[in-house]
RNA sequence: GAGCCUGUAGCUCAGUGGAUAGAGCAUCAGAUUGCGGAUCUGGGGGCCGGAGGUUCGACUCCUCUCAGGCUCGCCA
């Protein structure tokens, strides 16, 4: 494993081509931009020469004319073109083959995996509250938690996936009361419905109660200090209902295949941040006011100013966060800690962390808020009073039905089991791509009746791209698997953009890691599958009658197999041998 | 009122200051005596919200403006 990625080698040498070639025509600092040219039979690297052009007082078209000669000097080039102000790049295809080629097919599906950095990386995610199921919301954090965990341990982190529970609060005991009310000992079992969602029922109870009689309102405040003062029978009701919610949801993880490395809960952690807080007020960090409660002044940098401590000493949310990140510190002694939380929370975080720089923390820069959009419907914001939030496990039961009901169609699998477990790997497939091809801070508008596809840009269809070259893979047998077959091959234009997206992988996957943008392994494997799809469609592997292409081909095919099956990996999607 | 975000094709969305602004869906027209048709090919469809500015060059950067969203809780 070099540092350098195989397409980095290949900049890297044409750049000091470039460079070397303006010094000859003038010495000095040249500043070399590399692009690719929007089509392929335009090139594969593109040098524009504006830039030169102010320096060297010499049209960009002169420069470049100047420069190809150089450039086509090089072995890695086939040759070069100038066309108005740009030097297009085009590579030589079989030595460039040789060594991508030959590389994917040995490392397999963890080529382009990085070196272990030695920087510890924490990434706080999913966080649900104990009152209710997962909905729609909660499954594009998670996906994308479980997508930038994956992706930084593949750029070499030591990432550790942290779940803090919120488990305790004023809207817990919301659902605990109406139980109490309400719930005539009935249990999950006893009428037959997954934990959280008996759970949430009675969070919904308590809001149409409520309506007719605020002074639930009242008593549910009074259940919080019981439960703040260990009233031992409303503990024993919090441990029931947070059992029954805890449970159901990490069901739901479990479905969607989304692990934690740490769970934690804030019902042990929230008292943390009081001590600190003491202590900060040593320091002057923060300040009283007359009624006791505790405050900072974050005008100084924009901010406004905010409490941290309630009159009665109790604790809040911002409290329980600077408690719980100093304790991970202690803990971990992490590099990096990331907080993949809504965009609505931007200003909590921004709080939050001039907190941090306040009380002298060495690592206030190193904390990250990873703010994603929220997820609306065609008519506005998911409602849980009106009824339209759009429930996690209902919405995986429904893509499962819909391909359950495509591979009946298909015919292709008979046996029942697995039948069920292409089901599940294909609906959280179309789920999971779906909610991680759009940028990651933006809201998006989830329409039941149109999101919800295998067809096209969607995870299926790169699924199917794996089945396709798996089948092949069998069907092929053993092949040659030398690549000193390629210096007698000459590809034609749909092998060579295959080619060229392999060089591109790794360009990918860094850029999703430094941009936090799992979108744009999406984007590259989509293309990198829809250039393959065209390739077969168009071309012979098995039955051609030329036995050096059906090799090459066969390589080629594997190393896309390699590649699609490692980058949907980092989704946390599943490649599929059949479907 | 203040701060942040968004505005690109009928719809949903891509687009590190660079060449003719892209994809999926939808729509229309095609492709299988072929290794997987959940596929492939093609057509139509755009004053990139609007107006200024910076630059050799602006969807991209700056200012103003219009529209929508989020936040500024002793909720989490």
């Amino acid at each position: 494993m070099s540092d350098k990625t195989i397409m980095q080698e290949i900049e890297g040498s044409l750049i000091s081509i470039i460079r070397d070639g303006l010094n000859n025509i003038a010495a000095g600092e040249y500043q070399i931009l590399l692009e690719h040219p929007p089509t392929r039979d335009m090139g594969d690297i593109a040098f524009p020469m504006f830039k030169f052009a102010g320096q060297l007082r010499m049209k960009p078209f002169d420069i470049a004319a100047k420069l190809k000669a150089d450039i086509d000097k090089s072995e890695l080039v086939a040759k070069s073109e100038v066309k108005g102000a740009y030097l297009n790049v085009f590579l030589n295809q079989k030595a460039v083959a040789a060594r991508i080629i030959g590389a994917v097919c040995k490392a397999g599906s963890s080529f382009g995996r990085k070196p272990r950095n030695g920087v510890k990386m924490l990434i706080e995610f999913s966080s649900p509250n104990t009152n209710k199921p997962l909905h729609l919301g909660h499954c594009r954090n998670n996906v994308i938690g479980d997508a930038i965990s994956r992706i930084y341990d593949f750029c070499g982190y030591d990432v550790i996936k942290l779940n803090l529970i919120n488990d305790r609060g004023i809207h817990i005991c919301k659902s605990m009361l109406a139980y109490k009310l309400f719930g005539n000992h009935s249990t999950p079992e006893s009428v037959g419905k997954k934990s959280d969602h008996f759970v949430g029922d009675y969070y919904v109870r308590f809001a149409n109660e409520a309506k007719a009689n605020p002074d639930l309102e009242n008593q549910a405040q009074e259940m919080l200090r019981k439960w703040e003062n260990h009233d031992p029978e409303t503990l024993e009701l919090w441990k029931q209902m947070n059992g029954w919610a805890v449970g159901g949801i990490k069901e739901t993880y479990k479905r969607m295949g989304i692990e934690f490395s740490d769970i934690e809960y804030e019902s042990n952690v929230y008292m943390y941040g009081k001590e600190i807080i003491e202590k900060g007020l040593e320091k002057g960090v923060f300040y009283k006011e007359a009624d006791g409660s505790v405050w900072i002044n974050n005008e100084d940098v924009g901010l406004d100013k905010k409490i941290v401590l309630r009159g009665d000493g109790t604790s809040i949310y911002i409290t329980q966060d600077i408690g719980t990140a100093t304790r991970r510190h202690e803990k971990y002694n992490f590099s990096r800690l990331m907080y993949v939380v809504g965009s609505e929370q931007i200003y909590h975080f921004k709080t939050l962390f001039t907190i941090f720089r306040k009380l002298g923390y060495d690592w206030a820069d190193n904390c990250y808020h990873l703010s994603y959009g929220m997820v609306n419907l065609p008519n506005g914001r998911m409602k849980s009073r009106e009824g339209t939030v759009v429930d996690a496990d209902n919405l995986i039961d429904l893509l499962y039905d819909m391909a359950m009901e495509a591979i009946n169609d298909k015919q292709r699998i008979a046996d029942e089991s697995k039948k069920s477990d292409i089901a599940d790997k294909i609906s959280l497939a179309a789920l999971k791509y779906y909610l991680l091809n759009f940028s990651t801070g933006k809201d998006i508008i989830f329409n039941p009746e149109k999101s919800l596809s295998f067809d096209g840009n969607t995870g299926p269809y790169i699924q199917y791209t794996t089945a396709r070259i798996n089948s092949l893979m069998k069907k092929a047998g053993q092949f040659n698997a030398d690549n000193d077959i390629f210096a007698d091959y000459t590809f034609n234009d749909d092998e060579w953009a295959i080619i060229a997206g392999l060089l591109d992988y790794e360009k990918a996957v860094t850029s999703a890691c430094t941009q936090n943008a799992p979108i744009e392994i999406c984007s590259y494997l989509y293309d990198l599958a829809k250039n393959f799809n065209k390739f077969y469609h168009d071309n012979q592997i098995l039955n051609s009658d030329n036995e050096l292409a059906k090799i090459v081909r066969l390589q080629m095919a594997k190393a896309v197999l390699n590649i699609l099956t490692g980058g949907l990996q980092l989704l946390g999607i599943s490649p599929l041998e059949e479907m």
